[in-house]
DNA sequence: CGGCCCCTTGAACTACATCAACGGGGGTGG
DNA sequence: CCACCCCCGTTGATGTAGTTCAAGGGGCCG
């Protein structure tokens, strides 16, 4: 298990996933966090209408992006996995239009918007893979409103899981075809944009085919083949190749 | 109107939008800006699967990115006005994983990703705005994938108005609660992921109840407070308010 | 003048939502 | 230690927003 990496270690690896960093350039990073601290479950990590001075990292852990309306509803818009830079663009936008909750307990790492304006004006090479960053979670997000508009719930819920299963492969969080999805039926409901009880029956038909299964947190691919297939899963979109930036 | 505006304006203008600029920054944009050409009714300005070496910079005219299902179907996942950095991402992320067509017919400027590598050297604070712009297009994207998720066809198509109405007035192509929305209704169902029938009887609702009137390209905002009711439209995610960055 | 795109309308169908109810497990209080 | 309760997953029945199919009319362009 990965429990003991520290914050610095998340960053650069995630970073070099973009691009090459140099020694000099990990040192920049070990300077810029400033404290390290826990989150309890179901608690919001950033709320709408704030204006951070800090950007989190997230150590240990899920959480979500999420907006409300008036009447309830809600509409998660992004899950954090750990080495996710989860409100990087609150350093650009000031101020938050939208909620971050911990799905599960959490670790997370605050990072001063000062040191990464100091980022910017020091180490440009480091501030575009941050900019990169950013625009790897407007691919995502294009995934998902491509997903939510043209694909059906089950097509939808398969490529969440494709998704998933990538991204936690990236860091270390896969094993044996096997990870943690440490969702409910309802925060799963949510990501898709559809009921629970619509979960329930899809999710069903993924476990009947004999395409997952799925007990607890742990869920288990048992056909990635059939899984893309039902997704039409290309994952180009998550930009796991490495180049010069 | 603006038709005479240049490619440089219209990018320290957009720039602007996010925090002031010295008149050496405005003199440093002028340099980037490579050429100018026109592309007609249409056609793809970038292609799903290339590697540009170029950002386009829309002077004239709208277009939209878009994703295509083997099926044939489409999303739309932006709509661009004249001003905005239609595929910035580009320089980021390297390998388009999804293409951009002229609506109608466009003018653009290219500027070079060598360009732009340059500046985030040289001047970091227009690299931060640049980074902001990236930033503001997740935004919009996060709204629309809420509003995909959570809110009915009626309410989304009213915000999608609220929100090109907002966009538009900010680059001055509003003129008595008035502007050109040169899309049809076989596009504006793959903005909204519905089918074109939908799109048409929804239109006929907002038409019917007096909201809007809507012929040929051009649309007047009738009642713009019970549009906005209807779409529960909260321009923040916008980011039109001006500051240090 | 012909053809094609675009808008419009009606009718049948379906993917989903909503409502309601029940069982199991884990935590909490008595 | 037991009782309770609440959350979570599950299932059935019914309701509805939106799709699909089909057809016709108007305007614009070749």
């Amino acid at each position: 298990m990965l429990m003991s990496i520290n914050a610095t270690t998340w960053l650069a690896r995630r970073l070099g996933e973009y691009d090459v960093l140099t020694e000099e350039e990990k040192c920049a990073l070990e300077q810029i966090i400033e404290h390290d601290h826990r989150v309890s479950e179901n608690q919001d990590i950033v709320v709408e209408g704030s204006r951070p001075s800090h950007s989190i990292l997230l150590i240990e852990g899920f959480c979500a992006r999420y907006n409300l309306l008036p009447d309830g509803k809600r509409q998660i818009t992004a899950i954090h996995i750990p080495g996710d830079f989860v409100d990087l663009h609150s350093f650009c936008l000031k101020r938050m239009d939208h909620s971050i909750a911990a799905i599960t307990r959490c670790r997370v790492a605050a990072i001063p918007h000062r040191a990464l304006r100091e980022m910017t004006e020091n180490h440009p090479h480091l501030a575009r893979l941050l900019w990169t960053s950013t625009a790897v979670d407007g691919a995502i997000l294009r995934q998902w409103l491509f997903g939510m508009g043209r694909r059906s719930a089950l097509e939808r819920m398969a490529h969440q899981i494709c998704e998933l299963f990538v991204r936690l492969k990236g860091v270390g969080l896969v094993e044996d075809e096997s990870f943690q999805m440490p969702v409910t039926q309802a925060q799963l409901a949510d990501i898709l944009g559809i009921s629970t009880v619509h979960v329930n029956r899809i999710a069903q038909e993924l476990r009947g085919q004999g395409i997952i299964t799925w007990r607890g947190a742990t869920v288990v691919i048992e056909d990635w083949e059939r899984l893309c297939q039902i997704a039409e899963f290309n994952p180009t979109y998550l930009n796991l190749q490495n180049g010069p930036r």
